[in-house]
RNA sequence: GGAGGCGUCGCCUAGUCCGGUCUAUGGCGCCGCACUGCUAAUGCGGUUUGGGUUCAUCCCCAUCGAGGGUUCAAAUCCCUCCGCCUCCGCCA
């Protein structure tokens, strides 16, 4: 939610953040209305009730004089006043019902309003995206004389990834990840982890199941609710990102500003539909439907954020530099944001066997949109006031574990684990065929 | 799943039986002022959150886990739900 100050002295700057979102600015217009409404219908219900409070206190004490001595004048004087607060009750209430109803309204219409975009960032949609740097060069694979193998091939030459028994099992976009290819994400978890420790983060492992007001709260049952699972039975959600429970952590809270910045690193399974991406990204798994990643969170003072979605995006950097896997940074374009961010950053990975550059990690600042509504404030000398809330991927399973496969390969097969890895792998500087592992179809 | 207990403005707590002196008590903590070589102690005042109004002060409304209901009037009475604790049963 945007500040509704912004609404009440300068639309404009809403409905401009819509257009370049490619979204609804008449939208505006109606929050505009529907604002000036439900405050004189609250006003009206707070002056009705006010002169009902009077009315009443003046009642109390008058039973009690009764009471004590009966007579025919005072008992005359409490029905005259009974008789004037019955009447006022009906009204007060029908008051209070319409200005709650007003005030639903306005805040469905809130809703659907997007959060301010930054205006650096670049307008328009999905191919508009700004580069704004490559790091590391791509190999090349023809003067190594070998034509590079595409992960899902290396997986399963490693027996690292098995996508036939995830089909299988839960169809498909599922896979398993077996062998080493499950000490691979766990070396990975255990890189990502320490970094993260040393950057002052708090390691969180989260619910991968939350309540409605979580997921509304974040932004993602907006555009993004065909790409959510929801368990209907329990009328909850299955997360997409750790960035939902780690957002709604500290909801209704107020944290003191001393206590800011708050930083975690979450670790959870990861869950999306994938719904109107079907046909891209069929084979291996660059697009599962269930993944796990280690995601950075940040609650910040609004005057922080961003700084600190520059340092977010330098740790991500930091962790891509440690795979030693080449990579570029984009600035994504208005229409991309999502809902909640008002300004964004993925790194792509490169990706030798497609030959282009694919999304490893994102880094939003959603600025204050989720902390108004998730009711997070900080408070400083001044007061309280919402905070800035910012997130971003640290180890994304799957798809670094592609971008590893497919840079790092030999020509054999094999695969050279980064240096940084290493330590986590029992000290092994190469994946290659182990001999335990069934084929598929064997029994 | 069964039985019982509990949920009050940072923390602890009074109030709930019996509706109106609750404009929610007291303590701790915190902030300000006074006193004082300094500190401590003491005294006085302030201290939930959100909304409306205002230059600001003031004032008004809501808020006692949440939502309904009864009533002129609800922390207090009734209903539903949620959470926590204890015990029992089942299970990882």
């Amino acid at each position: 939610m945007i500040d509704p100050q912004i609404l009440r002295n300068d639309p404009e700057v809403i409905r401009e953040s819509q257009r370049r979102r490619g979204e609804d600015p008449a939208l505006v217009d109606q929050l505009v209305a529907a604002d000036i409404g439900a405050r004189q219908d609250q006003q009206f219900f707070d002056d009705l009730r006010n002169t009902q409070k009077i009315l009443s206190k003046e009642i109390g004490p008058l039973q009690g004089q009764l009471k004590k001595n009966p007579s025919p004048e005072l008992q005359q004087q409490v029905d005259q006043l009974m008789e004037k607060a019955t009447a006022l009750a009906a009204d007060v209430k029908a008051a209070e019902q319409k200005a709650a109803a007003k005030a639903q309204e306005v805040d469905q219409l809130w809703l659907q309003v997007s959060n301010l975009v930054d205006l650096r960032s670049p307008v328009g949609g999905e191919d508009d995206f700004v580069v704004l740097e490559e790091v590391g060069t791509p190999r090349d694979f023809a003067a190594e004389g070998f034509e590079p193998k595409d992960h899902l091939t290396i997986g399963q030459g490693i027996k690292a990834i098995d996508t036939e028994r995830g089909a299988k099992v839960s169809g498909s976009r599922f896979y398993f990840l077996t062998g080493q290819g499950a000490m691979l994400e766990f070396a990975l978890l255990n890189l990502a982890m320490s970094q993260a420790l040393a950057n002052g983060f708090i390691p969180m492992i989260t619910p991968a199941l939350v309540l409605p007001q979580a997921m509304e709260g974040t932004g993602f049952l907006g555009q993004a609710a065909e790409n959510v699972y929801r368990i209907e039975s329990d009328d909850m959600y299955l997360v997409g990102t750790s960035e939902v429970p780690l957002a709604a952590y500290h909801s209704d809270e107020i944290i003191p500003a001393k206590e800011l910045p708050l930083r975690y690193a979450g670790w959870s399974s990861c869950f999306r539909r994938e719904a109107g991406a079907s046909g891209r990204d069929t084979t291996g798994i660059i697009r599962v439907h269930q993944f796990d990643k280690v995601e950075m969170f940040v609650y910040c003072d609004p005057a922080e954020a961003e700084a600190e979605h520059e340092r977010i995006l330098q740790w991500e950097k930091d962790f891509i530099d440690a795979l030693e896997i080449p990579y570029r940074v984009i600035d994504v374009a208005t229409g991309d944001l999502g809902s909640s961010a008002a300004r964004k950053f993925d790194i792509e990975a490169w990706i030798p066997t497609q030959g282009k550059y694919r999304e490893v990690t994102s880094t939003s600042n959603t600025t204050e949109f989720q902390a108004r509504r998730l009711k997070i404030r900080m408070r400083n000398d001044s007061g309280t006031k919402p905070l800035a809330t910012l997130n971003g991927t640290l180890c994304a399973m799957p798809r670094i574990i592609v971008a590893i496969l497919e840079n790092h390969q030999n020509a054999n097969g094999s695969v050279n684990i980064p240096a940084a890895l290493r330590p986590y792998l029992g000290g092994a500087k190469q994946l290659t065929e182990p001999k335990q592992l069934t084929e598929p179809g064997t029994p």
